[in-house]
RNA sequence: GCCGCAGUAGCUCAGUGGUAGAGCGCACCCUUGGUAAGGGUGAGGUCGGGAGUUCAAUCCUCCCCUGCGGCACCA
């Protein structure tokens, strides 16, 4: 009296199976060969164990190793409870927690009193080697919550308990062997410990995590390790790893003398010459850029005093984060503190105020590069990438609720330009919608939401969700870049805010001569200068674009008696606008072009007897290893259009 | 902030319970050399800071600072 189910396979072909079949019958039925290489299959969409049976009417697909996600998935994830297993079997006092799988790899989060070692992960590779190595098959059973529950709290392991009870009812309690150890997990798993590469996993780094993300729960030990199908794909993986690092901006700053850090100023950057020439250049093209968008420039102070912190809201919400500054005695008696800005909005909102505003006035586009200081936590900072001190391209656009939409799809255009300019032609936007404590009704949520999704939509933007992580005074956009390493990176961002206008108290006369609330954008696109410029150097392996590189051509003499037109032509280079230096110095041209070569020095002119004579010079290009010899004059020229800003290119340029 | 690891010359790193070494860089000299390293000589270190153990600490112990990898945070 068993009943039937209906198949349907890739192909479009339906059969007929019993009901509660498993995935790995239905591929024995199939072909012998399939059923010896299926891993997994996909039934009606979700990833299916073989051992899994079916009871409904559904499409069905067996997967194999050459599938390349699914076989991933079952890698890394059946490496998370071999390595699991491992831990225990070294070390049975230690409490298993959850392994996930993430990109490249997994980990596990283990509660145990002693900390590991790197020398112990080279002990439990080994052991989980030998694991693979017995060929054990991989077993699974759905236990009742109860007892799921009470086998764990008999085995000593609380995490699992703890897992179990916060697995919903209307879902099975998943129990997994592999061999004779055993762990909760969801599946699905591979059918046999003997299918996982025992030679494409690596065991990377051991790192704390908070049990369940929590920084009040208790820290964990987590182990890190990446897996492929095969071993050149983790060797090419650790290639890249190594390949990435050597583009790290920590790295490529101090190597082109851009900037440095130091104990006396932690998370702030001490910027070289040729650092700060990126900054400058930077900063002088998004000043032009928003000029052309419509913005004004202004400058607020730096030092300000609580008294405009406490009305602005940060005084509560964020004092850890700011530098306080007292100023003298008598000021400290009286009470009075003063704050290093950590942003500029309270301050654009007080220039905003000064005098009277109009509808006519609206949108008002307040943009300026201040420098704000904020007290992040010790372990955030990351070189430029997270730093105490930055200048934020910030601007605040006091508009009409009705003007939100425009603003927002201007704002995209401009910020995709600007990306584009700058080597960043893809990006990922996030929409951070309400989170749970906000100021502000629904109806204000919806309509700004609203506004901001549908602007994004007409901009043509692809964006994922981040749900209620917007700020607590209106939603936001995230624009985000991903740096060598990959890891991502706020940069851009443009939040609704209607709430700073209430609190500053901001208003405007509108078409029927009364007083309005404006609503206020703050939008960032560079986010903060440092930052990007972290952004830039790992993105052109800190080849910058010619108009942005901190050196652009160096003239090297190739014997003494050149020096003297070497200097001459260097001249005419600066007086041209490029950024040329000469190298006069005692070595051989050889020395000379390796030393610029190295570093990252795009153009090379040297000057011989040769050039002297023809008033030429010799162009070598980074990248390439040939040389042009072409008049002085000549190069000059080419050169100092090269050297202009993208946004000042003629059309006819390249 | 939390967990772990690290800090020796300008940089990259070696090293030892008896106050330190290499390569590169730097300075000077020789060399005038044609596109990725010409040769010689020399100067450089409170061994991150403080305390302790010891006859003696750069090395062992503790505290602090900073950095690195994560976690948490990123208004």
């Amino acid at each position: 009296m068993t009943s039937s189910i209906t198949l349907t396979f890739p192909d479009g072909s339906e059969r007929q199976f019993d009901s509660g079949i498993t995935a790995g019958e239905v591929a024995a039925s199939l072909s012998i060969s399939l059923r010896r290489r299926a891993i997994s299959a996909v039934f009606n969409g979700t990833h299916w164990d073989l051992q899994w049976p079916m009871e409904v009417d559904g499409s069905i697909s067996i997967n194999t190793m050459d599938d390349e996600g699914h076989a991933l998935e079952l890698v890394r994830h059946g490496l998370a409870h071999v390595m699991a297993r491992a831990v225990q079997e070294l070390w049975p006092e230690t409490k298993v927690t959850i392994g996930p799988v993430i990109e490249n790899g997994w980990y596990y989060d283990f509660d145990r009193e002693t900390s590991f070692t790197p020398v112990d992960l080279e002990l439990i590779q080994q052991r989980m080697r030998k694991i693979i190595s017995q060929r054990e098959p991989v077993r699974t059973e759905i236990w009742e919550r109860s007892g799921a529950i009470k086998h764990y709290r008999n085995l000593g392991e609380p995490y699992k308990v703890e897992l179990v009870e916060a697995i919903p009812h209307n879902q099975p309690v998943r129990m997994y062997w592999h061999g004779d150890w055993q762990d909760l997990c969801r599946g699905p798993h591979l059918g046999n410990i003997g299918q996982l590469p025992a030679d494409a996993f690596a065991l990377r780094s051991i790192a704390g995590a908070y049990w369940r993300g929590d920084s009040r729960n208790r820290m964990l030990q987590r182990i890190y390790g990446v897996a492929f199908r095969r071993k050149e794909d983790l060797k090419s993986h650790l290639k890249m790893l190594e390949e990435a690092q050597r583009r790290d901006h920590r790295r490529l700053g101090s190597e082109m003398d851009l900037f440095h850090f130091r104990e006396e100023a932690p998370g702030m950057a001490f910027w070289h010459p040729r650092g700060w020439t990126i900054y400058k250049q930077l900063k002088a093209y998004m000043s032009r850029r928003q000029a052309v968008h419509g913005y004004v420039e202004v400058n607020t102070p730096t030092i300000v005093d609580r008294s405009l912190w406490e009305a602005s809201g940060h005084w509560d919400k964020f004092q850890e984060h700011m530098f306080l500054v007292h100023i003298d005695s008598e000021q400290q008696e009286n009470g009075k503190i003063n704050a290093l800005k950590p942003m500029n909005c309270p301050c654009h909102v007080q220039i905003f105020n000064k005098g009277q505003k109009s509808y006519r006035n609206l949108p008002l586009r307040m943009a300026e590069f201040g420098s704000c200081a904020r007290f992040e936590p010790s372990g955030a900072l990351h070189g430029l990438m997270r730093v105490r001190g930055f200048v934020q391209d910030d601007a605040h656009i006091f508009c009409e609720e009705a003007q939100i939409e425009g603003e927002t799809a201007s704002f995209i255009k401009m910020l995709t330009e600007i990306y584009t300019d700058l080597g960043f032609p893809e990006f990922k936007v996030k929409f951070a919608d309400r989170p749970e404590l906000r100021a502000g009704s629904d109806e204000i949520w919806d309509r700004a939401e609203g506004a901001l999704v549908s602007a994004t939509q007409a901009a043509g933007c692809e964006y994922e969700l981040n749900p209620g992580e917007g700020a607590f005074y209106g939603p936001k956009l995230e624009f985000v870049l991903t740096d060598a390493i990959g890891r991502d990176w706020q940069c851009g961002t443009l939040q609704v805010d209607f709430v700073m206008p209430e609190r500053l108290d901001a208003s405007y006369v509108g078409r029927d001569g009364e007083k309005h609330r404006p609503v206020m954008l703050h939008r960032a696109i560079l986010g903060s200068f440092e930052r990007f410029i972290g952004m830039l150097i790992e993105n052109h392996f800190g080849n910058l674009p010619f108009w942005l590189a901190p050196r652009q051509i160096v003239v090297a003499s190739i014997v003494s008696h050149a020096n003297e037109y070497t200097e001459e032509a260097v001249q005419r280079l600066i007086q041209a606008g490029i950024r040329a230096e000469a190298d006069t110095r005692n070595e051989k041209i050889g020395y000379k072009v390796r030393e610029l070569v190295t570093g990252r020095v795009p153009v090379i002119f040297a000057i011989g007897e040769r050039e002297v004579a023809e008033n030429t010079v010799s162009i070598r290009t980074l990248g390439k290893t040939g040389m042009e010899i072409v008049p002085l004059q000549d190069a000059i020229d080419r050169f100092a259009a090269l050297a202009k800003p993208p946004d000042l290119v003629d059309g006819d340029q390249i």
